[in-house]
This record gives C-alpha cells, sequence and structure tokens, in this order.
DNA sequence: AATGAATGAGTTTTCATTCAT
DNA sequence: GATGAATGAAAACTCATTCAT
C-alpha cells in the first residue's frame, strides 16, 4: 500500500471512528452506558455492529474511547488566557455565559461523564486527569491572578474553581432532571446570572462582614467610610 | 388471620422489605444499578433471591422503592425551622456543615440519584418532588425571610437554593470521584467553610458593585456613608 | 439447610453434572469440541442451556471436566494386577481382547482425546499424567515382571507397551474412520488375534535371528538341534 | 487471452494455490482447522483474506483441498518396490526408519488428519481411498510376497499392516502429545529400533509356540529338529 | 415464608464470506 | 488480480424472573 493509499486509509478510519463515537455519545448519553446495547450503537451509526467491532476492540473500549477523546470544556483554558487581564466583575460573568452553553451543548458528554465514571476508580482518574484538572487549574490560576491584584478575596483558588462548576454543574443536572423544566423554570438569563453573581459577591446584603465561618482573617474595610 | 397475627405479620414484611432495601441500597450505589445483578442484592441482603420476590415484584420496583423511602435530606426542613430566626451569617454555615455531614452519610444514596435519575423521566420527577422540592423549598423559604428582612440581596430564593446545594453536591461528587481525594485534597473544614463564606459573600474583595451581570437593580451603596 | 438438605443437594447437583457430562461426551465426540454448540449439548442432556452454566462455568471448563472425570482404561492396573501370574502367552490375549472390548466402549472419549488434546498442552499434560502414564505403567510393570521370569525378550518396557497401545488404537481409529468396515473389514476376532500374536511372535516365520534393527544380543537356539 | 498468457495464468494460479495451501497447512495444524480463522491463514500466506477466496470457494474447500493434495507417505509404494527383493529382516527396519522419518517431517498434516477426519465421513472416505489404502496395499503387497516365500508367517496381510503403522502412528501421537518427550524420553534410534523389532519378532522370548490367541493353523514346531 | 433449580430472552463478540474499487 | 471494508449469522454467556417443594 503506497503511502497516498495509506494516508486515505487512516483518513477513512478515523472518519469511522468519529461516526460511530458520535453515535456511541448520542446512545449512551441518552440510555446509560450499561443499558445501551451495541445494537442501538450500531443503528445510530448506521453501520453494522460486526463494523463497530472493526474499529473498537469491545464496548468498554469504546466508552473508554469516548472518555479520553472527547473534554467537556477543552476551551477553557484559552478562554480564561484571553479574559487574562479583564477583571473578575466583567470576566466571570463572560465565562459563566460561554461555559454554561459549551455544557449546554455537551451535556450528553456530561451525564455518560456523571454517570459512568462513578464506581470506575479507572475512569474516575481519566476524568480527574484529562478533564476536571485542567479546567480547574485554569480557573484557578486566573483566581489567583486577580487575588493577588487585590480584586478577589484570599482563598483556596482550587475550592473557589469547584464552587463556580458546582452550581452550573448543578443547574444543567436539575434541567436535565426535570426534562422540560417544569418544576424549576429558571431562564437560562436567570441562572447565569445568579451564578456570576453569586460568585462574585453572594448572597449577603451585607457583604464583608465577618461570618461564623471562622475566618478570623481581620478586614478592614467595609464599614470605614472615612 | 386473627388482626394481631395480621400486624405481626405486616411488621415481619416491613422489616424483610427494609433490609432488602439496604441491602439494595448498598449494592446499587456500589455498583450501580444496571450493572448490579439480583444476585449481589440476594447475597448482601442474606437472603435467597427468590425471596426477593416475595417483597419487590421487579428489580425496577426496588430501585422505585428506594427512591421512594429513602431521602437525602429530610431533615433540612425542620433544620431550617429551627433555625428560622437565626441570621444568615451564622445559620448558614451552620447548616452547610450540618448539610455536608448528612450528604456524606448518604453518598451512596446520593451516587443511585445522580446516576439512575438521568433518562428516566420517571425517576426524575419522582426525585424532584420528593426529594429536591421539599429541600429547596425549605431552604427558599429561609432565604426569602431573611432577603425581606434585608439580611439577605434579594434575588429568585429557588435559585439561590440551588448554588448552595450545588456546590455541596459539587463537592461531594468530586470528592467521591477522586475516590480518596489523591487529587484535590481538600479538608472537610474547607469545603464547609468555602461553601458557607461563597454563599454569603463570593469571591470579591469589593463586594457589591454593579457587575456585567446586568443587574439594573440599583443598590444604594451599602450603608449610605455620606 | 440442615446436613441432609445438604447432602441431598449435592447429590442432585453431582447427578445433574453426570448427565452433562454424558451428553457433552456424545456431542463433543460427534462433531468435535470445537464445532460443538452448547445449544447442542443442552439439546442432548434436555436442558436449557443457562442450566449448563449453573454446573460447568465455560464450555472450556465443560471439556476440562470431560477429560479429568473419565479415562479410557481406569480397569487396567486392576486387570493387570488380577493377570500378574498369568504368563503373557495366556495373559495377553485375554489383556488384549479386554482392551479391545473397553476401547470401543468409549470411543466416544477416545475420539475427544485423539483430537482435543493435541495443540492445548495443558491438556496434553492433563491427559499424559492422568491417563496415558498410569496405562503405560500398569502395562509395563507386567511386561517387565515376565521378562525378569525370561519368558519376555529384554527390551525397554514402556516402549513395548506403546507398541500395544498402538496397535490397539490403530485398529480403533481405522474402524471409526471407515465408519461401516467398508474398507477394512476386519472381525473383532481376527483384530485382537492378530494384535496378540503381533506382540507376542511377531510377524516372522523365523524369530529371533539377529535382525538390522542392531540387536547385538547374540542369540544361539533357532537352528541350532544339535 | 493466447494460450501463452492462459497458461502463464494457469502456473500462476497453481503457484498461489500451493502458497495458500501451504499456509493453511502450518495453521491448521497448528491451531485446528475448526479453530483456526480465514485472517491466520491469510496472515501466514501474507495475502489478504479476499484474496483466499480467488482460489478457494470456502474454509471446507480449503481443508478438502489439503486433504486432497498432500499425502502422508506417497513415497511408500515406491519405497516398497525397491524394498521388494530385499527380505523383512533387512526391508522392515528400513521401511520403518524410512517411514518415522517421513511421518516425522509431516506431522503438521498428520495432526489435521487425525483431528479432521473423525466425525466427517466425506474426509474420513478421502484419506482411507487416497492416503491409507495405497499405503496399506503396497505394504500388503510386500508381506504377502514374503509370506509366500515362508519368510513370514501367514496372516492376514492387511491386518498385519495396519499393526505396523499403528504402532509407528501411536509413537508420532505420543511424541506430538508430550511435546517435547519430557514424559516418554524415548530416542528415535529406540522407537525404530522397537517397532521393527516388535514387527519382525514380537516380544516373546520363546517364539512360535501356539498361543491362546486361538490360531488353529498348526504349526509344525520350527525346523522339525527331530 | 423461603428457596434451590430452571430458563427465555437477550447481549456481546466472532468470523466466514461478499463486494466495490 | 488484489484487497480494504462491511456484514449476516451464529455462538458463548448472562440474568431477571418463575415455580415446585
Amino acid at each position: 500500500m503506497g503511502r497516498i493509499a495509506a494516508a486515505r486509509h487512516e483518513q477513512h478510519a478515523q472518519a469511522r471512528r468519529d461516526l460511530i463515537l458520535d453515535a456511541a455519545l448520542r446512545v449512551f448519553g441518552q440510555t446509560g452506558f450499561a443499558q445501551a446495547t451495541m445494537d442501538q450503537v450500531a443503528a445510530a451509526a448506521e453501520l453494522s455492529k460486526a463494523t463497530l467491532y472493526l474499529y473498537f476492540s469491545s464496548k468498554d473500549a469504546l466508552l473508554e474511547s469516548l472518555l479520553s477523546r472527547y473534554s467537556l470544556l477543552p476551551e477553557l483554558p484559552a478562554m480564561l488566557t484571553a479574559l487574562a487581564d479583564t477583571p473578575p466583575a466583567i470576566g466571570v460573568p463572560r465565562l459563566v455565559a460561554e461555559a454554561w452553553r459549551l455544557l449546554q451543548e455537551r451535556r450528553e458528554l456530561a451525564r455518560i461523564i456523571v454517570r459512568e465514571i462513578q464506581g470506575n476508580p479507572g475512569h474516575a482518574r481519566l476524568f480527574a486527569e484529562r478533564i476536571g484538572l485542567p479546567a480547574y487549574q485554569a480557573l484557578a490560576g486566573y483566581l489567583e491572578r486577580w487575588m493577588e491584584r487585590g480584586e478577589l478575596r484570599r482563598q483556596h483558588p482550587l475550592a473557589a474553581a469547584q464552587c463556580l462548576f458546582g452550581m452550573l454543574w448543578f443547574f444543567l443536572l436539575t434541567q436535565e432532571l426535570t426534562g422540560g423544566r417544569e418544576l424549576f423554570p429558571l431562564s437560562e438569563g436567570t441562572i447565569v446570572a445568579t451564578v456570576a453573581q453569586m460568585f462574585l459577591q453572594g448572597a449577603s446584603e451585607h457583604a464583608h462582614e465577618p461570618t461564623a465561618a471562622g475566618h478570623s482573617r481581620q478586614r478592614s474595610k467595609p464599614h470605614g467610610c472615612a
């Protein structure tokens, strides 16, 4: 097989893999990995079941590939680099809006991750290392930078990042769960605004008073007023 | 069968159901509902497989019962009633600490809910109505009361409640995922403090300035000051 | 489960195992292990396929059990002990006749052994150690005893034993192969007599002359006659 | 297509067929026909799987061809013609040595024959007619000739031939089975000598006395001797 | 009430075979 | 002539569920 033929070959194989992964994403996302059958995936890919096995050695390998290849928020690091000099008051709302949009688009993958990662240490590690950590670290880096500049309160940057993701994730989850928002009819705008605001200023009317949460770190400003 | 015998009978049946549900909780939580087998449940309950079917008509019915009977945070309404007059600065940290503790205890159920609710509208509705909403509404009621008293910023109380749960949930999730916190080594104290603080004051150093998130609601710069 | 129940239970399980092994013996012997399907075995045992798996964990395990449990000529050692003092001229023909009869009865197992043992070192070793060697050694012991008494020519007793089995085996094989002896229409009597005679006296009319096979052992007798 | 082109064409096809048969011989011999896959054969022939089907219409046809084309001991008739006037005392040992050598070389084919012929009447007939019988008849002819000359005992010549082949075959089998003669460490020389000797003179020290095997044929106590 | 035993309906996986290029 | 790609048909194995005791 000549070089050109080999290249065409690999191109075709890649296209097939993508086609199948895409079908699997839909099917696993819909039905759950364990309940989904290879028949369903084959039907979704419009291929025969046997063909799947030309490109993936087993059902498990297919899931593995799915979790390896796709990522939830790969754009996040770039996004945060672009926003590096945008202060949080502006940057965080933008970030939240964009992340929400992307998560919405990828709810299928998100569903799979949530369901299949638990109880499988291998997948969990894969996820943590390849998807979770990069996103956390990118956001934590941004937050830390603005902590240093005095715009954000000093705190554990990874923990803060998790809070932000947690709110987003949970809204995604409840939107998902309620299928068609019958129960919690929050508009997309409300969600994004609430998360951004909550992340920046919290819920208190009088911010920055010492709480009972045990932060001894004394802060001077608040009621100061010259 | 006399009345007394019938009562004894029902008592026994109830004990059996509980025994089985408890076993199922452990097995499904560990292995996932779909992957778990009735054999595993029977072994965990130290009963024969056929006996399970005396008390639950099917594997699905068992899950159904599990989701119906157990609740994640049934104590929450009572807790919030007790805290009704405790201001958020004190009440929220307490609430967070207690909720975290309870969620930790019930991570098995939490895992099942996360995995099995998705893609099953029936389960989702069940969860939302019997577990989610009560908790949200109890918390939202508390928050609303303190919004009215001017201690908390006015905002959609259900959305705010979701933010709080989202943060907690996500920490629980990541603790779970990473199996033994190798990757995100946050102490329990840090988690609770971070969530409480984030909920109350957010991440900003200078709180309560208008953000770009588009809240036109003008706020009278806290505490006047000239 | 009481002791009696447990015993009844084990008894039943053993009966089932035997039933299945017997069916497998017929099916594998007929069709060959690889070509045979578990459906065929199930049908032969008049059980459902799933039931087979209650008693044998896999198709391979079934074969394994077959080869472990059944033996081709387990009676041989006892037979030879009984014949220990019978001189070869009488004992060997009896032995041959009996062995032929038993092999005929067990041609199914013999077929399986011939086919499945090759290429599977594990099975080969199992066979050699549990079936082959015992038979060889029993026969070799008998032969050696009569070599010492001067009734049999001194030679490698294991090799001699193999010659005897080889002749029997090959007749069995050709009878098998030709299905209904159309091609080699040898009566049972002819076969047994031929083998015994060949083993005892060989084919030569003038026995015991030095052959070209390099037997330096000089023998005096033959044409001697003073 | 001209005559020359056609010839070239046929030549090429024949070369391909041989290439494939050779690969199949190795693969089937190693793995067993049923377990072997066409992929393996293709890989061994360094051709694509589809190409195999250009030259053989099916996997079965390939086996058929194998059994038809190759033969175990096609040299035997010629060998025996050459030895026709060599007396058994010399001829048989030579024959045995040569046959053993050839069988060793063709153990792959021997293995296939042993395994695949059973249970397939078609193959069995093919083998018997094309491979077995010719060899038997050639040997039987040789034996018969020397029976007539009084050098060999009168007996069923086909049966005697089978005895000889049986011993050889069985040694081949056990050598095969034990993989590397760990259990029966017989040298090639011992095997050949034992078989030849056993065939010629049997195992008895005092040959040619009447045995219990029921040979009514009275033998005149070799060479009278008063 | 409890359970050992049995199984039908599926699921994953394999492989001989075909066909467009 | 050769082959990469595709697949229908079948086989091993599983498991929720039933039933006789």
